[in-house]
DNA sequence: ACCCTTTGTCCACTGGCGGGAAAAAGTCGT
DNA sequence: ACGACTTTTTCCCGCCAGTGGACAAAGGGT
């Protein structure tokens, strides 16, 4: 089961393994296209990486004219464990060594049964993934959690929402399970690194991802690297103030955002507007699922339920009166919205981007798109592999 | 007038050169702890370094027992010029190569009269000072201006408070005039490279600096470098919004921080107290100079005026409210505040204090020290000669 | 067929770098 | 005051990685 993969040796090959990552296989030759070094130490270090097994030689390159070459490829026995612990449920997922989803499993969890039996429950999808057949070993994990995690050791730090987890030594525990480097962060920061890896933000090397979900939180992006801040609560916008003395918010605080938006106060504000009788759509769906959600708002909406419409334009102001400060405050070059409510749709975004952009600035603003998440739920496990992957694809 | 200073060749050099400058003089061995390069090399490079004129030897290196060693220093008539362009006034200052300021001019001028006419009295200034004997020529020099700059090039863009600098070739034209290499950038940014080369900020890799002048900016430090955004104007925080539908504010929008604090607007509040009637000490500080600012205010406050105290109080509470957002946001390791406001002194960095421990979140604020800048009015120039030496001893 | 292009392989040369040894010039103990 | 020991600098040799050119292999186009 344990699997020591190698490591690349120096600065050069860990660009070509991220190369070949991001890009596919490609000819030495499209290699040296890319990368500014002599035919020569390009074919010493390709022929390295081929002894250690970390790439491949297989079939013929598309020809230009020439002679023809041979493409090199990642090992495609590579396999990556991404897994995404949200608040309320559970994703895990297997990637090929592109970074492409080959199995995937989302199971409904409460993060608050406590490290013990949310581990027990990844660790039984991880199995069931395994016989599944996509992989027998894994050469890397990467684990969000939902709160703040004190980056290189992966120890969840404090988290408001994760009580038992505090000091937790997740990297180390399923490091011990799985038998392979495991790398934890939060689950924003990874929904952040897996939109730039395979999603909107390809390419964007300045932007922060807000994920509205039971709780909001925003993955901060600068210079192509995940910003964590001094103790790794970057991007905890959740308990910004919008209404100074307004709602009780669970932090202890008043007018945090999350008491206004997010899962919790969505949920609480539609069963109100059901018991209230001001929303007869939502009374209808609380009545039959015993309790409503971001998915019953999204429905009521697409309904025409003026109540549930205003739910979420008044919630997407909120979210966007945050967002145009933080703008602002750091000139993004895009800002994806992801999450839970995505559901929400165009209603939350026009709701969003009309109260950005009315009120930052035109420069920062000019150019900037704001923009739904590419991709849903495997954002989350995807930037995860791409975690490990990056960690694994550094110099030893 | 034209000099050529030389750059250094590679990384090496460079990395010796910055040792030098923030550590100062040095014996080759003592540069050994703190490179990682093998005698030889070291010995080469330094060899180099005295070969191009970038570096002397001079005097005896303090001993450590053993043979005697010389020290090396930078070439000691290597000089940056700093200028720092605000609002209502120019900073103008020379250091020598460890960034210590040997001369230092400020006049009071203002921006809105173009690029053309505070440039010909940022010339007269660098004049004087040259007269004074601190410099002949300068390797390198480095200017603030109060508004958004596309960095690499050193253009202002739509510059709110500059009519007139949109699109200014700002590096070009002073590049001419003064013969050395010129770096631009906004001058809150340099006031927070200041800070982190001489003042508070020093050894803290991530951080933010709020500048309360005539507005309010923000120099946004991420992993040592500051942080520029997509299109220049990250950290433009004075029209965050503060008070939905609150005051009107210059720039269109209403509610802005500085339409309730920075200078204009804590200007005009304290004029319109000493008229009302509801502070007799604003009324005769009024009586006196025609018109009132900051620092009356401080002077009011410090002798005991209710009304400006309140003033300070209100005016650091909102500033506190919106510190505490990007404190979430952003989880620095430190909090500086500098720019005119800070006359204002304890009776405001309290109320800040006050505001942001109480609205963000134990984890980001737990160790989190909100100060005041240490350099005060060089800051500015601070940062701008360290802006220009960062550039001068990169390889080239 | 012939020529040109692209790709892969080989090899000799260069220059950088590490580390040993010795010389230089101190400190410290006796 | 002298010798032993340290620290620092300088010199020098050997190793080896990387460069770039030459050459071979294997195509495409005319």
């Amino acid at each position: 089961m344990r699997r020591m993969t190698a490591r690349p040796a120096n600065a050069h090959q860990a660009r070509l393994l991220r190369l070949l990552r991001d890009g596919g296989p490609r000819s030495r030759a499209e290699l040296g296209d890319r990368v500014d070094l002599s035919r020569s130490k390009l074919a010493v270090e390709v022929d390295r990486l081929l002894e250690t097994g970390l790439v491949v030689a297989d079939g013929l390159a598309a020809s230009r004219g020439g002679r023809r070459s041979h493409n090199i490829r990642l090992a495609p026995q590579l396999r990556f464990l991404g897994v995404d612990i949200g608040a309320t449920s559970i994703d895990v997922a297997v990637t090929n060594p592109e970074l492409e989803i080959l199995g995937h499993l989302n199971q409904p969890m409460d993060v608050r049964e406590g490290p013990v039996a949310v581990f027990d429950q990844v660790l039984a999808m991880v199995a069931k993934l395994r016989d599944s057949g996509v992989a027998e070993g894994f050469d890397g994990a990467g684990i969000g959690v939902p709160g703040p995690v004190r980056f290189p050791e992966g120890i969840p730090v404090a988290p408001p929402i994760m009580p038992g987890w505090d000091g937790f030594p997740a990297r180390e525990a399923l490091s011990q399970e799985l038998g392979c480097p495991v790398m934890v962060d939060n689950d924003v920061n990874l929904m952040a690194m897996g939109e730039m890896q395979a999603g909107v933000a390809r390419s964007v090397r300045d932007f922060f991802c807000v994920k509205i979900g039971t709780g909001i939180g925003c993955g901060v992006v600068v210079g192509g690297d995940v910003h964590h801040g001094t103790t790794g609560s970057a991007g905890d916008i959740g308990h910004i103030q919008v209404e100074p003395e307004g709602r009780q918010c669970a932090c202890g605080n008043r007018g945090c955002l999350e008491a206004y938006f997010g899962g919790a106060a969505l949920a609480r504000d539609a069963e109100e507007a059901a018991r209230d009788g001001r929303s007869p759509e939502l009374a209808r769906l609380l009545e039959a699922n015993g309790r409503l959600g971001a998915a019953d708002i999204a429905v009521a909406a697409s309904a025409g339920d003026g109540t549930s419409l205003d739910l979420i334009r008044e919630g997407g102001a909120r979210v966007g009166q945050v967002i145009a400060g933080l703008v602002s405050f750091f000139n993004p070059g895009l800002v994806v919205i992801g999450g839970g409510v995505t559901g929400l749709g165009h209603t939350l975004l026009a709701s969003i981007r009309t109260q950005v952009y009315r009120q930052s600035l035109p420069l920062a603003t000019g150019n900037l798109p704001i923009v739904l998440g590419e991709l849903g739920q495997v954002a989350g496990v995807t930037g995860a592999a791409r975690l490990t992957s990056d960690h694994l694809f550094s110099p030893a």
